[in-house]
RNA sequence: UGCCCGAUAGUAUAAUGGUAGUACGACUGUUUUUGGUGCAGUUUGUCUUGGUUCGAAUCCAGGUCGGGCAACCA
């Protein structure tokens, strides 16, 4: 029996819901706006909401909020629904707040009928001065006391497209004096003459955000709607609405959304990212987007157990970078292959090594006991990396230098005897002597070495290009640094580097996660051809000896 | 200075009137044919002032600090 985690405070309302009950089954939903690539913030969003039905026994709709053609596109549809998908989780059903047009439209009419919903022919300028501010009372206009027969008359005309855009909009009717913003009356629906991505030009109203959430909810049996801190202020609205149209009642909670060191976690920051080249795409594996981060290599797994490790709260947070980094390292380091590849090279020469070759066998994992191992060929010369030669080793250095000796890799342990410099001072060539006896599985040499390298073939090196990806940004916390956030951006972000590896690379699977030996983890990028093998570094792996150069 | 939300280690998050715990980070040590992994340990915390109570992180009141709210965006 493993010890019960405690709920989260949304997961206690469900459960207390569910005991009294208020509801028989669970129905949540997630909504987003198809006006961009999803992020990391958003998965804690899905993971929240379809997790809640998972854990209670309910179910989840996928529903696009689309009620603003001017800035939703087909294709952001589709990246959404992949993403979702990608993440592990299924909807019951495929929704789209412009399903309800005609619902909402016939809603809208009730209202007016009611004597709670007028037409206004202000300007948005107007209107924003007639609001007031959050310490003075709004004041009214004339068109507040416009007749229902005329409200009506109007609002169809403006359905049927008698005017132009901005020329009037329909507002509720609620209390200009409210000390909450959004129940002065707010705007239901306004005219845009725009082409919508699933209704092309049918409509040229379209409801405001206010006016179709939470009815969307409703139409749907929405048990429990669950969003960000930011609409706080707009449940007000939400269960007015559903009240005066006494709809089914859904209620609203919100939780605090989600930010993170390094990074930004807004649609429209990354989007500025995208149209200014500082990456190169949504998906770029620098993004924090889900497309992006499944590029760079990251799992569902890992991302969903991320999520669930940060927690649901109300307080502002900002969760540590490094958080995600180990939820990655600690699902890679179980399922990923192992391979050597070494991308700064310096000669090794075995010069006692008389074979030709010989085909050695490394473990594919060993955290994985039927991981089985692959073949590695072994010759004369090797290429390693260079920091695993120090000309003279400082005390805690053990790796290659004059007189020392290490392990090569599920190979010999050899000793360094001399090396060779170019010109410039630059070390060319190290040669060594290997123990015939210390072979790995078999060794019988006695040798005890401290340092283990990972080395590659040269003869048989296949020659393929690392991505190294370092964090975006190079200030901790983006919404609080002054100015604007492209001046924090990390111009070393990205460092492409030419590598030798071993052989096996070249058939293995292009889904296959792969740690490259005391390196990181790296993932196949797309854009990779047979001949032209290229990794996405997913993460490093933890580098002890990198902290102890640092004192 | 209207209304709303919030405040527990560096960062998150538990404790639901009864021993302030967990994770990540940091630091030690240990194991290791990856300076990886694993294992063991150390470190640091209830915003403040009162009140209620045998007992308060928790309930109440005042204060302080942080955030949000005045898009024909969602």
């Amino acid at each position: 029996m493993s010890e019960e985690k405690s709920l989260n405070f949304i997961e206690e309302i469900v459960a207390a819901d569910l005991a009294a009950g208020k509801h028989k089954s669970i129905l949540t939903r997630f909504p987003p706006e198809p006006n961009g690539y999803l992020h990391i913030g958003h998965a804690k969003s899905i993971c929240l909401n379809f997790g809640l039905a998972q854990k209670f026994n309910g179910a989840t709709n996928l529903r696009f909020d689309d009620t603003n053609p001017e800035k939703e596109e087909t294709e952001y549809v589709e990246s959404i629904k992949a993403d979702v998908q990608w993440l592990g989780f299924n909807w019951v059903k495929e929704c789209y707040a412009s399903d309800y047009f005609d619902q909402l439209y016939a809603f809208a009419l009730e209202l007016i009928d009611k004597g709670l919903a007028y037409v206004d022919d202000s300007t948005a300028e107007e209107i924003a001065q007639q609001k007031g501010t959050p310490t003075v009372p709004g004041t009214g206009n004339d068109y507040r006391n416009r007749s229902v027969e005329e409200n009506r008359t109007l609002f169809e005309a403006m359905k049927a497209g008698k005017y132009k855009d901005g020329e009037k909009v329909l507002r509720a009717k609620i209390d200009l004096a409210n000390p909450n913003m959004h129940m002065r009356d707010p705007l239901l629906y306004r005219i845009k003459t725009a082409h919508h991505h699933r209704t092309g030009d049918k409509w040229c109203i379209y409801p405001m955000y206010d006016f179709a959430h939470g009815q969307s909810d409703s139409i749907e049996n929405i048990t429990h709607s669950v969003c960000t801190l930011e609409f706080i202020p707009h449940r007000a609205l939400y269960d007015w609405c559903i009240e005066q149209l006494g709809i089914f009642p859904s209620k609203q909670y919100e939780f605090a959304r989600l930010n993170m060191t390094y990074t930004v976690m807004s649609k429209r920051k990354l989007l500025q990212l995208v149209q200014e080249g500082h990456v190169q795409s949504w998906d770029d594996p620098r993004m924090p987007t889900i497309s992006g981060m499944r590029r760079r290599g990251y799992t569902p797994e890992s991302i969903r157990d991320f999520c669930d490790r940060i927690g649901i709260a109300k307080r502002e947070n900002i969760i540590d970078f490094s958080l995600l980094e180990f939820c990655v390292r600690e699902h890679l380091n179980k399922i990923a292959l192992r391979r050597m590849v070494v991308a700064n090279p310096i000669k090794l020469v075995i010069t006692n090594y008389e074979q030709a070759e010989e085909v050695l066998h490394s473990e594919n994992n060993p955290e994985d006991e039927n991981g089985g191992a692959r073949a590695v060929p072994f010759s004369k010369e090797l290429w390693i990396e260079r920091e695993d030669f120090m000309e003279e080793p400082t005390k805690k250095y053990f790796r290659l230098g004059p007189g020392l000796s290490v392990r090569l890799k599920s190979a010999y342990i050899v000793t360094c005897d001399s090396f060779d410099k170019d010109a410039d001072g630059n070390i060319t060539t190290v040669y060594v002597t290997y123990h015939p006896n210390s072979k790995s599985g078999s060794d019988t040499s006695g040798i005890h070495v401290k340092g283990t390298l990972h080395w590659v073939s040269a003869k048989h090196a296949v020659k393929v290009t690392l991505k190294e990806y370092d964090r975006l940004f190079n200030v901790e916390d983006l919404n609080t640094a002054e100015g604007d956030f492209k001046d924090y951006i990390n111009p070393n972000s990205l460092n492409t580097v030419e590598a030798y590896a071993e052989p096996s690379l070249v058939n293995d699977h292009s889904d296959a996660r792969f740690q490259f030996l005391r390196k990181g983890y790296f993932y196949r990028d797309p854009a990779s051809t047979s001949n032209n093998l290229v990794f996405n570094r997913t993460v490093t792996l933890k580098d002890a000896w990198a902290k102890e150069q640092k004192k």
